[in-house]
DNA sequence: ATAACTGCAAACGGTTTGCAAGTCT
DNA sequence: AGACTTGCAAACCGTTTGCAGTTAT
């Protein structure tokens, strides 16, 4: 695996990144980014994206139209993502069905799972 | 709501549609519909899978880069898709974490929730 | 020194849209 | 007749890529 590097974009970007209590697009983060790197591009913030996501400290949710981005910390967790505010919760809650259940049942092993909760978050009820 | 009118365009989505025990594209599903309907546009295609979906015939996956569709029976249930041959099974399991519980420890009210199982099927073990 | 990184702009690819012509009811 | 559908081609738009120049190590 390649050496990485650190640099002023990245840099600017890892700020970025920790302003936001939401899910984010590429753009708004590029935008963001930008105040810190004025010249930063939009294809570095992506390619910067996909090393994020590499270490895993980035999740992407495809669910809707653009991708919306989350900062994730380790170890596995499903996010409670609010419809009205558009803010990201992690939480350990997983309740996917049992391995074993599921190779009974359907005779299928399962590898990975991926679970999103949609809903209200409590500072918007 | 319109009303929805029968067409050959339709009729010969519907069949196709049939043919997949598999989650397909919808350049896929375009082309094999093509074969008895041969003028039938691409366009065609995406405006009714989007018709579909308002159904709940069809559901997609938008976690890979091209949207995958998968024929889909009514009531909740979850998609167990073998990453070997893209067959996709319908499971009524379903354990996403209680209602209570989120609301519990999350302050969270959850309105919908998407899991996806990802591994290998009966079959192709 | 040299492999990694960057910005730019162009290319890409799946999906959507406008519109005039055609078709179900 | 009149609303609904369709095919075509162009537009769209988020994302990726090629490349020549720059920078971290």
């Amino acid at each position: 695996m390649a050496q990485l590097r650190m640099t002023a974009q990245r840099r600017a970007i890892a700020e970025a990144l920790d302003s936001f209590d939401r899910a984010f697009t590429a753009g708004e983060l590029h935008e963001h980014a930008r105040r810190s790197a004025r010249t930063l591009g939009l294809a570095t913030t992506y390619r910067t994206l996909e090393l994020l996501k590499d270490r895993g400290a980035v999740r992407s949710l495809t669910a809707f139209g653009e991708a919306l981005y989350i900062r994730c910390h380790p170890g596995h967790h499903h996010h409670l993502v609010c419809l009205q505010c558009g803010s990201v919760e992690e939480t350990e809650l997983c309740a996917a069905p049992p391995a074993g259940e599921l190779r009974r049942r359907h005779g299928f092993v399962s590898e990975s799972h991926d679970l999103e909760i949609y809903g209200t978050c409590a500072r918007c009820r």
